[in-house]
DNA sequence: CTGAAAGCGCTTACAG
DNA sequence: CTGAAAGCGCTTACAG
């Protein structure tokens, strides 16, 4: 059944028919409800595929996620599906699981002209690559950034924040002070450590070289580290950790080494996934609003579609440091 | 540029730039390497949507997901995802919020074309509905199933890993085993309480009624469910929950109870996502084998897509109950 | 091995 | 308010 089937039925042309289903008010009431009886009668639905190689847009955007199984990253796709879905488009998962490549791979889909716009929830690729494809295509980051690239991007202040983090540790009293990282070659680890190193020294505590250990995003690699850290001849006596599943990773290390958390050791989280309220000790964190950046991410993608003018393209979004067990002092 | 243009600069037709695109063993190895030549230097790209629509096939695939943030669920799409990359097809993302509505009105990217087929990780619409689909697209549904719906389904079997798991307790020595459901409306629910019935009556315990509550799928709503519990004249010693998350919700309900896991409670939970060997104690839990149940669907949908005929409908996996801390005695 | 031609199912500028 | 006609960019059956 397609739109010339209806159309004879309605005894209208094909035309009527496609102005009944996308523009309504264009079509006398009369015609309007013959053409809709006939529709609702035979149950047609347009074909999809053809508006979309008419009008040259297909309603899809793609999300590109460096791990789709990660509670922070799931709360962000939440937000931009939603404004997604309310604005009548589709939303295309690209889950590169932290391979550059496949990162690379999903942006044939914006050459191809298979999706309208995207979302980068990681950007690790060159950035005058990043930069050519913006000039061409809706795109926006979110969550990861460049230094000094010119694209939409919404995000918190990593550095800021980190150090918010780490001078809450400092106001604690603790001067042994650790950092686990995540991978270096992401500029989220780059940040924040930029912004622990910035409230040690702002505060003339010393930053020893054996106190910064890179990490692997993931619960097992912060352990390893944190065993690492613990046996050093001065281990600290805080962590600031990358992120929250790695800073539960950082106290169960704590743990299984006779320590006890906050008392012997504190820690601080990054994200507030949900959970580090289920967690214990819960963990202080670092809250980043998730949902909203997706939302944010989204609503700008959906500007850059329609050619609406961007006010500004550095969205810095609130984030908030949320004392929790893990570094409280009864 | 488009594909007519490729084909004047490299003097051949479109057809042949086609052919050399998708069927390059048809073209002549010289033609071949001149087109080729040309499509390099002027960086052509095919118009994906003009292919689609005169193939009469997307090559995009829609996955309906009860909730994307679950770590259950997430894994399940990675598993979908692999198969479906591999194969060369996109996915579409359909999160419904457990909103049957919305879960409903993602049949219409079926109906309309937009995708060549589709994976439901939660079916809660009409046997007689699904079926219609079924006869029509193909659908393939994982996780969640409909009875005696013959559509190709992919799941564990709920009842007897409920029993299993129920069986764990008893042959601990506990006779007072509580289970706190998920919505009742859903079959997975059913099918477990089904199983933990099974295993109390098929060892001579009663099923004392305030021993069965019903809990959403969350932390929160267990962790009162099981106050409940706690809260009866004789209390259960040991719980059998719907999953994992809401295990932790248990556990956190009986430590907040003043009550020692497992020694006075016992708890077993479902699914074994990566957070049970995380939280502490650790679960006692029924593993799912997430990731290949996500690639056997695929699997079988990619079969339908190709008119594979399927050897049988209904995919058993296997489950295991892994005993860990929150049931252990030492 | 290659080309000319038809056609996939819509939408929209144009004419009336 | 409505219709006739063109055309979006490919693929493929057919002919040679």
């Amino acid at each position: 059944m397609k739109m010339s089937d209806v159309a004879k039925l309605a005894n209208v042309s094909a035309a009527t028919v496609s102005r009944v289903l996308s523009h309504p008010d264009k079509v006398s009431a009369e015609t309007r409800q013959r053409v809709m009886d006939v529709i609702n009668k035979v149950n047609y639905k347009p074909h999809i595929v053809a508006r979309q190689f008419r009008t040259q847009e297909t309603k899809i955007i793609l999300v590109v996620v460096p791990d789709i199984t990660s509670a922070f990253f799931s709360q962000v796709l939440r937000g931009i599906e939603h404004i997604a879905v309310n604005n009548d488009y589709q939303v295309i998962l690209g889950d590169t699981e932290n391979d550059i490549e496949r990162e690379n791979s999903y942006i044939n889909l914006l050459l191809q002209k298979q999706v309208d716009g995207m979302v980068l929830l990681t950007a690790r690729l060159d950035k005058s690559k990043l930069e050519e494809l913006a000039s061409e295509f809706p795109l926006v980051l979110a969550c990861e950034y460049v230094d000094g690239l010119n694209v939409p991007t919404v995000s918190i202040d990593n550095v800021s924040s980190a150090r918010k983090a780490t001078e809450h540790l400092i106001q604690l009293g603790h001067t042994k002070i650790a950092h686990i990282t995540g991978p270096i070659s992401v500029i989220l680890s780059r940040d924040r450590l930029k912004g622990y190193k910035q409230a040690m020294i702002s505060n003339d505590l010393e930053i020893d070289p054996a106190y910064i250990q890179e990490g692997e995003v993931n619960f097992e690699s912060s352990y390893n580290q944190t065993l690492k850290l613990l046996s050093l001849s001065t281990p600290p006596t805080a962590i600031f950790v990358f992120n929250d599943e790695m800073a539960m990773g950082t106290i169960k290390a704590a743990k299984d080494s006779g320590l006890t958390v906050p008392d012997d050791l504190a820690v601080v989280g990054f994200d507030n996934i949900k959970m580090s309220t289920v967690f214990e000790p819960n963990l202080t964190t670092i809250d980043q609003p998730k949902y909203e950046i997706g939302k944010k991410a989204m609503e700008l993608l959906l500007k850059l579609i329609n050619g609406e003018p961007l006010k500004k393209k550095k969205f810095v979004m609130k984030d908030e440091l949320i004392i929790r067990e893990s570094s409280r002092i009864e």
